[in-house]
DNA sequence: ACACAGCGTTTGCAATTGCAAGCAGCGCGA
DNA sequence: TCGCGCTGCTTGCAATTGCAAACGCTGTGT
């Protein structure tokens, strides 16, 4: 047996660490291990003990936890995409704000799906026929952030104002 | 400086094995490793891996993450919000993605609480009059959002303030 | 051209993990 | 008294972790 999700771990590691734009050995030293180690975990020649692990999560500032589940060392309890049922849950936030977040976050994970294609090699625009468009976003949102934005298209900017 | 934590852990493990009235042996096979080691771990004397770690959890049908509490590998801190853990628990978006959409929830938030004093009476008189009470939404809000709100400017990002 | 600094990677090597085998002690039935 | 089964513990030993040092490469002065 192998290792079976420890390239995944160590991919995520480095896709982590080049979106901080740091160098594997800032890394290896904020983390406090050394940097050729780093670079065989972010490589998937080596298995990480917890201890690394979580050094090189408070390394990165992000979360050992998600760390661990890329690790797939916690049982999915928290699925890495619950967002949408934690805003939905929400019984605190209008209909509104919850259709206003969640589209927010799904463009999010579109930009997030245009890099990884961009990241592979591909840099020239993508216009053909994708299975769903590239929509900007539904009106709502639109209408939603206008209270926030302060740059909105009208020229009129007005933040914060209670309409009584 | 051998062994930090290694002891808590051992005796956590200890604990939760005598309270299910399971013999070492059995644990150790329930968990896939071998007897002498978990020997070994229980009394502090190995630091045992991640994979280990998990592995035990699962042979005490206890969450994997108090064993990595206990293990002090995972900070015991208690989320404030289900949709701020989502959020920060989902490992596709990027720090600065992750900072537009909670605070975008905690505007909406305030929003909400702005509301609930209206409509009750029972409000508490909080802060008078803060000097960036009002601000509508950091930087990073407005920037993440140019690419959805129609208002072209620079896209420059810069860099996320470190704070510890 | 050269030296210097940074990047990620490769290469031995000490230290450690994790296991198979064996050891000592306890309770039970013959 | 044995043997049997169970408890947890100790002992070598292969495999692995994790590191220091050195490697090749690229960019930047001088």
């Amino acid at each position: 047996m192998a290792l079976p999700k420890v390239g995944s771990i160590g991919e995520y590691i480095r896709e982590q660490r080049q979106q901080a734009k740091i160098s594997l050995r800032q890394l290896a030293a904020a983390a406090g291990v050394s940097n050729p180690y780093l670079s065989q975990i972010e490589r998937g020649l080596r298995k990480p003990s917890a201890e690394i692990l979580n050094q090189i999560a408070k390394g990165l500032r992000i979360s050992a936890q998600a760390l661990y589940v890329q690790a797939g060392l916690i049982e999915d309890r928290e699925p890495p995409s619950d967002v949408i049922t934690a805003i939905r849950a929400d019984t605190n936030l209008t209909e509104r704000q919850r259709q206003v977040l969640i589209d927010i976050f799904e463009s999010f994970r579109k930009e997030k799906r245009a890099e990884d294609e961009q990241t592979s090699q591909n840099a020239h625009p993508r216009h053909d026929s994708g299975p769903d468009d590239e929509q900007p976003l539904p009106e709502e949102f639109l209408a939603a952030l206008e209270p926030y934005a302060a740059t909105s298209r009208n020229g009129n900017v007005t933040q914060e104002t209670k309409e009584g």
